[in-house]
DNA sequence: TTCATTAATTATCTTTTGTTAACACCATAG
DNA sequence: CTATGGTGTTAACAAAAGATAATTAATGAA
């Protein structure tokens, strides 16, 4: 329980919900939730599936990425601590999801199936209320990063990255950055390179 | 009256609006707008303020545009007929805008303040449970966007915007769609002509 | 129509990125 | 301990992009 009420605080925090929503809106929702563990390496969600599972974590990383045409893997997003992993595409679009959610370290948390957290949203006003700080949240994340492809190079582009999610790239080989950021790993590593050699 | 219901029909198609939405639920919005003209480089919403307008445009096409430190003007979006123009920054985040919008063609449209919108949506429940529509084409634009960035290449990231926005790239000028692209305009023209040289 | 402006293309040069491959580093399994 | 596979760095070259400037094309106002 003690531990229900330190996420809750976090959760808050993370999202800037309302003062309006209390322990207790949010313990009907965190009741119907049930806590997971994935290994290093295992998928939590499928590309080209409608599977519609939301996870919250809270302990661990979840890389987010698609298989092209050509069989590559491209991360799209690395999802850290206090942030959801949903099947997106399906959740909003109904479509089959695009990408795969795989843990690239250790993971905790909760996880509601999208028609149960549905549920239990729309019966509770205050909930529901503060559904959409949660669009928002996506939604300003969406906006902040096609801001940085249109208005930023690459290089200035990765140290927004390493400002906006500090620590991240410590936890995530390179690669992967690189695919977030939309250049190869061996520019990446260049970048690194003349950005280490104007200090 | 026959114009209004012409227009209510192309919203609903265009923001797949659910089919429980009526005519008459719509027209209680349509008839607190007020009709709009702006002359081709009017500005609609001015970079740094918290104006709250939103405009519907029905005729016309709308550049967003960024002026950064150096004073230069980055284009982010280009805004043409049944989309909205609206305050993003201030209406979802709080926050004065990042942009200017300015009319690149004479333009008409409707117009209604985002209060007065909140009153009517919010107390029509058919209107409000289709909020998320417009929020979903929103998402579903920046996510795409992102993606192209992520997964394609300038190149390909040009054939997908004409095939997206098709007409778009002949009513804008260049160097408006290279920024939106993330390129510069020299680039932008070579890419053309790389393109017309494999046909 | 003409003139003045603005935009698009082309050219040149520099910088950056992509691609491929070699090499070094590290972790981990055997 | 070595062998193996994965990952980051570096190198070398090709391709693409940025910057700047000159030229051509298009646009609009007088």
């Amino acid at each position: 329980m003690n531990i229900l009420i330190k996420e809750f605080n976090k959760i808050k925090e993370f999202y800037k919900l309302g003062k309006d929503v209390q322990l207790k809106d949010a313990l009907v929702l965190l009741k119907a939730c049930k806590s997971f563990d994935y290994k290093k390496g295992e998928l939590l969600l499928k590309q080209g599936t409608k599977e519609n599972n939301i996870y919250f974590i809270t302990k661990g990383l979840v890389r987010c990425f698609n298989i092209n045409e050509k069989g590559e893997e491209v991360t799209f997003q690395l999802i850290k601590e206090y942030q959801l992993v949903g099947n997106i595409h399906f959740i909003l679009f109904d479509e089959p999801s695009k990408f795969s959610y795989e843990a690239i370290e250790n993971l905790k948390g909760y996880s509601i199936s999208y028609n149960t957290l549905q549920k239990i949203v729309s019966n509770n006003p205050k909930l529901e209320s503060n559904r959409k700080l949660f669009f928002r949240k996506i939604l300003k994340q969406a906006f902040g990063r096609v801001d940085s492809f249109v208005l930023l190079s690459p290089e200035e582009r990765y140290e927004k990255y390493i400002k906006d999610f500090p620590g991240i790239v410590n936890r995530a080989p390179d690669k992967h950055i690189a695919n977030v950021l939309g250049i190869t790993p061996v520019s990446l590593s260049r970048i690194r390179k003349r950005i280490a050699s104007k200090k």
